[in-house]
This record gives structure tokens, C-alpha cells and sequence, in this order.
DNA sequence: AATGAATGAGACTTCATTCAT
DNA sequence: GATGAATGAAGTCTCATTCAT
């Protein structure tokens, strides 16, 4: 077989593990892990049962393989990797990108997450770690880095702990989400996520403790996020 | 038969119930729901598979059951109702009691997540809403009560939304430890949750951002800081 | 123990013996052999199921015990045991008699037959014939005793094969009975029973073919025709 | 998948369908409804246990399809639809026609009895019906019909109800039958079943009564059905 | 004798996987 | 490679029967 018919056959072979993997996907979110059945995700695939052994060797196999098949999206990234900020007010617009671009990807993502959690007592060691490292929380790195070059500028304060911080301040934020989207598929507050967003940046900032003179200030200047710290 | 006897019965076959849902817990913790057999249920319940359905209908019918069997050690409040606030540090002092008592809660009733997960797609959402309701997480009405009392008091912002601050604050709590105790089951920081709890108190109470005064004015109060700026 | 004592015992036994029997034969009409249980039958009782096992082995040996149970009823005579008949209108009569009671009969016992029916592959050859004997057909013989004496007294045909003729006597009116009482459960025709019986008896007599010095000595003494032919 | 090949496919299934309900019908016969496994009618379709069921939803479902796959055999005619009789030897011909069929039709088809009855506590009103309809003696309107085309012709009493005349025919020969095939499994008169329909026959057309004149005739000529009335 | 919880064999059914076409 | 019928292991659930109380 020539290279060129050779090159035409894998990339044909890479569609169909891409179509089925799609298909699988949307079963597994829909049923969960074990609910769903080769049956239903062939369909889903439009393909018969036993095509979707030519390119996995088992349903756990297709599991195994559902986060490689999100790495491409999964790599562009949240927060570009901007200058080190120089004022609370750049962290805080920076942080508030994040919240907005989190919120969007988890929303969306929450099928994964179905996925994810209804497959987790069949999942071995690794690919939990595969699975877990795809979680679009893995803005907490960034969000830590962030955090770091605030410190290090004076803008944050000193005593933070960056890897927790980061974290919580992811949580809040999952929290919502996770709640509304994946566990309860049904809103538990009014709000919509872009003023949560702002809040939680807002809070993760500030604090929820009253500082009179802090919003005194903020009020002057039309609004908490356009001050520099004395 | 005699009323005590029938007492002694219908409580005989209350402990069996409880017995058995004990045992479906464990295993559905341990396997997911719909990996759990009824087989180990019942070798776990030390009783045989049909002794199973002189108890419950049917597999479903446990899982219906776990809230309820949950229900009496849910009630013991994670926050004595203290009176409102009167100052900053007493809020502060009582979201640090909440805060230690959520972790150490949702820690012990990490298998009930992990049950409630993996049995997703199985749940009616009425059977949902009665997990949901008795996710450890319950605490966020309590926290939103402390939170709506200090803004009265004019302890805390009166910008907070204290819905979202009460729920953001939960999640930061939640993040960790569903991250450590049911998705990775490895720990993915160093920190005890202790520290943790704190951290996310102080972040919460008074924000990231640096505030030199307030900053000052809590080091001499002993507040904030375990360790002093350097 | 005393005899009287004995005697009570025993007579409490049979009752039970009876008792149990009787719920049986319900359940089993209602449900068929294998769809009735055990627990229905003790319900139906007012017993436990444990306490089945005291009167009787086994389920299959419940089934066994219906006839005995059903001994009695089935003693009482269909037809008195009357004189030999004298004229072809008192065979008639005592036909006629025999119709109606058995038509009666086994519709009465319809749920006897589909106990039977229904616990047919279940029953041993003895048990088969056990069943069979008490069919409420055991007329055959009767009707065949009576078939005798009308032909010895010149009345009936000597062609007749006595034995023949009786059992399709008896199948002519069971046929009806069975299709609408146990088989669909609803009526094939508009005629009730009686009428039924009645040209039953005239059918079986006088046969379907034209006979028209019959049918005007008929008339003339009350017989067949209840319309005058036209 | 071509044409050709798709044809083939659905004959091969169809042929599954029927190799299937062949060993059920086998089964069911033999065990009764509740009393045949699925384990049985596999091995006895030479199949395993699961395949069954791509061809049957359920077992209740094999019996729903009984009916439908004797509907061909069933629709061949018991009873040309002759000219209309002329005489009565041309009626009595034809019933003993009807009659000898009947009595084959029932004896081959007893097997079809027993599952009826045996599954009865089991069938939907609907499906009691199209078992019903499918008994062996459909054959009871033709010989309505017949009959009813014997009084136009003058050659049936006038005084006949047809439609419990042709029903009381066919309930004396399947009362033989049923008992003899399907009840006892064993013969309770030494006559064959030629021989007993003949009789019917002659007793349904002219009685059990004697009839001096008429006896006379038939002897002479030879035969009680040779004789046309006076 | 009465009770009914406990037992476990066995039924029906599903479905991942194989394999002949 | 594609198909989908065939397979059979395994799961849930029922229920006749036993047995401790």
C-alpha cells in the first residue's frame, strides 16, 4: 500500500474512534457509565455494534480514551499569559476573565463531569488522574500564578496562602455550577453566572468584612475594582 | 400477640432495615450503585439476597432509602444559633466553628457524595432533591442567616449578596475536599484541613488584596496573622 | 388425652384442612397453579404461611387434596334414582332434568375447571384422574344407566350406542358452559342456560332432521315446539 | 447491504421466528406456561438462552405470537362450501365430512389446548380472544350455515335454533376429544374417533328417541342415512 | 399450633463481546 | 472494515419451604 493510501486509511480510522468517542460521550452523559449500552452509543454513532470493536477493545476502553479525545480543546487556555499585573485593579480584571471563561467552560463541560463521577468506581488510578486533570478547573494553576506575581508586587496580601486561595476560589465558582448544572439540573439561585462571577472576584478580593474607609473610597471612585490600595 | 412483642418486632425489623442500608452503602460507596450486587450487599449485611426484599422492594428502593436512614445525624445543627454578632471577630470566630465543622462533616459523609454520584442518572429527581438536601453542604442557609445579620450589624459589606457569598463561601470548603476525598482520593495539597478551614475563613472575611491599615490593625489584635509579614 | 379431647383436635384439624382448601381453590381459580403463591393463599385464609405447611406438604400436594375436599358436594345426585321411565316424554322429563342440573353445576364450579386446566401438566396421572372423576360430567353415567333403560323399554333407538350418546349429551351442554365460563369469560350466545338445556334435550331426543309425523304427534301432546311451525 | 441479501436476512429471521415458536409451542405444551424455562424452549430451538430474545421480547410474548403463527394452517377449510343440500343424506353427508375433519383437526391440534389452557390465567382479554377464535372448532359456523340452509330446504326441523344446534355438534365430538387427548391423556371409550363421529352424526340428525317407521326404512335400505324423509 | 423472617435455588432478562458473512 | 445475530455469564428478583420463637 502506498504511504498516501496508507496516511488516507489512518486519518479515516482516526474520524471513526473521533465519531464514536463523540457518540459514547453523549450516552455515557445522558445514562451514565453503565446505563449506557454499546447498543445505543453504535447508534449514537451510526455504526453497528460490532464496528465499535474494530477501534476499542471494551466499553471501559472508551472511557480510557475519552480524555485524550478532549485534549485539544482542553489545552487552549483560559487566561492569557498576560504581563505580571501592576495594580489591584488589573488583578482583579484579570481574575474576573477568568471567573467569566471558567464558568463558561465548566457549563459546558458539565457533561464530562456526568461522565466523569458516574464512571468513577470503574476508573482505575491513572485514568481517574487523566480524567481529573482534564476537570476545566485546572485554571488553578493560573490562578495561583496569578496570585504569586500579585504578592510578589505588593498588590496581594502577604499572608495569602496562593494554592489555597486559588483553589477556593475556584470552588465557589464549581460550586454553582456543579450544583445547578450537573447534580440538580435546575437553578438554585436567581442570579445568572456572569453576576456570580463578578461577585465571587469581588469577594475573593475584598472580603465579605465591611472596611469603611475601603468603600467609602469605592464609592467616590464608582466602584470597589477601580482602586489602587493606599 | 402481645404488644410487647410486637414492639420487639417492629423493632427487630427496624435494625435489619438499618443494618442493610448500612451495608448498601458501603458497597455502592465502594463500587458505585450500579456496580454493587445485591450478592455483596447481603454478604456485607451478613443476611442472604432474598432477606434483602423482605425489606426493601428492590435495588432502586434501597437508594431511596439512604437519605432517610441519614436523616437523624443530619439534624444535630453544624452552628449552635448563637446571638448575632458583635463584632467582626465574632463573625469570624463563628464562620471558623462552621467552617472546621463542614470539613470535618463532608469528610466523614465523603461515601455519600460518592454513593449520590454514582447513582446520578438512576435518581427520579424527587429521589434527587432529597440527596441534594442532605449534602453536608446544608450549612449554606445557616451561613447566609450569620452573614444577613453582620451586614444589620454593619460588620460586613452591605454591597454582599450573602445568597452567593454563603454558597461561594461553602465552596471553597467543598472543592477541596470532594477533589481529595471522592475524586482523586489522594490528597492534592500538603495542608491539613484545619489550615485550610482558617485560610478559607480569613479569605473570605477579609478578601485577597492587601490592606496595609487593616492589615496593621489585625496584627495588633492578634487577628489575621499567624506569621508576621516579613 | 383424653378421647373427647382427641375427637375436638381432629375436628379443628379438618376444619383447618378445609379452611386452607378453600382459599386455595380461589387462588388457584383466580391466578392459575403456578401464579398463586403461597402467601396469597395464606392471606386468602387468614393464616400464615408457615401454618400451610402444618395441614399440608406441599403446594403441589394442596392441589392433590382439592378433590377429597370437594368429595362431598359432588355426592349429592344429579338425577334421583327414579323408576325406569315409561314413555319417551318422561325420558324427556328426566332429560331435561339432568340438563338443567348439570348446566347448573358446572357452572358453579367453573373455577373448579380452571384450577384443573391450569394445574394440568402439574398433576400426576392419578391426581389426572382424581380431578376427572369429579368433573361435574359424572352425569355420563347417570344419562348412560337412563339411555339403557329407555332403549330396553323400546323407547330409545337400538342403533344407540349408549355410552356414545351420553357423553355427547353431556358435551353438548359442557361446551357452552366451558367457552363462556371459563375460557372467555363472556357470552358466545344470547340464549341463557335454560333455553339452552331445554333444546339440548329436544336436539338429543328428536334429533335436527325433519320428521313431520313427529313433530305433529309432538304438537298435539305438548312436547318439542313451543312455536307452532309455520 | 443489497437488496438480494437484505432478503434474505429478513427470510432467515422469519425462519428463526417460526424455528423458535415451534420449540415453544413444543415446551408450553408439555410443561404448561409457568412450567416451561426459556432454558428449554433455547435448547429445544437448538439456540442459546439470549437469543430468544432478539427474536421475542418475553416469554408472554412467544405465547402472544402462538396464534399468528398457526394462522396459516388454520385457514384451510374445514368444510368445502358445497352447493347448498338438496337432501337430507346430502346434509347428513356433509356433517359426517365436517365431523370426521373436525375430529382430526381437534386430535392433531390438542397440543395447541393445552398451552391455551394452561397459560389462560395469563392472557390479556385480547389475546384469550385470538386464542379463542383459533380453537378447532371455528368450524361451529359453517355448520351453522349448513344447518340453516337444511330448514330452508325443509329438510332440518323447523323448530331448530341453529346457532346452539351447530355448537352442541361440535361440543359432542370435542368433548371426546378434549378428555381423551388433553384431560386424561388416555382413552375412556374403546371406540375410534371415526367411529364416533359417525354416531354423532347420526344421533345429531335424528335423536335418540326411537322411530319405528324410520328404523325400518334404514334398515332396509341399508342405512339410517340413505333415507330420505318422508 | 402459629407465625413470618430467613433462605437460596432458580427464573427471566440484559448486554458486552465474538464471529460468520 | 462493517454488520448484527449468537452467545452465555451475570444480575435482579420471586417464592416455596424451613425454622426459631
Amino acid at each position: 500500500m502506498s504511504r498516501i493510501a496508507a496516511d488516507l486509511k489512518a486519518r479515516r480510522s482516526e474520524t471513526r474512534r473521533t465519531q464514536i468517542l463523540e457518540a459514547a460521550v453523549r450516552v455515557f452523559a445522558r445514562r451514565g457509565f453503565d446505563g449506557a449500552t454499546i447498543k445505543e452509543i453504535a447508534r449514537a454513532a451510526r455504526l453497528s455494534e460490532g464496528s465499535i470493536y474494530n477501534y476499542f477493545r471494551s466499553k471501559e476502553n472508551l472511557l480510557v480514551h475519552i480524555p485524550h479525545y478532549l485534549i485539544r480543546p482542553a489545552l487552549d487556555p483560559l487566561l492569557a499569559p498576560g504581563a505580571p499585573p501592576q495594580t489591584v485593579a488589573e488583578v482583579e480584571r484579570q481574575l474576573r476573565q477568568v471567573a467569566r471563561a471558567m464558568v463558561g467552560r465548566i457549563k459546558e463541560n458539565a457533561w464530562f463531569l456526568k461522565v466523569f463521577v458516574s464512571a468513577l468506581p470503574r476508573l482505575s488510578p491513572s485514568a481517574r488522574e487523566r480524567y481529573v486533570s482534564l476537570l476545566p478547573m485546572y485554571a488553578a494553576e493560573k490562578v495561583e500564578q496569578l496570585l504569586q506575581e500579585g504578592m510578589t508586587a505588593g498588590l496581594l496580601r502577604r499572608t495569602l496562602e496562593p494554592a489555597i486561595a486559588a483553589r477556593g476560589f475556584a470552588g465557589m465558582l464549581v460550586f454553582f455550577i456543579v450544583m445547578q448544572e450537573v447534580l440538580l439540573e435546575k437553578k438554585i439561585l436567581p442570579h445568572d453566572y456572569e453576576t456570580i462571577a463578578d461577585e465571587v472576584v469581588r469577594l475573593f478580593l475584598y472580603g465579605a468584612a465591611a472596611h469603611p474607609e475601603l468603600e467609602r473610597s469605592l464609592r467616590s471612585s464608582g466602584g470597589i475594582a477601580r482602586r489602587r490600595p493606599t
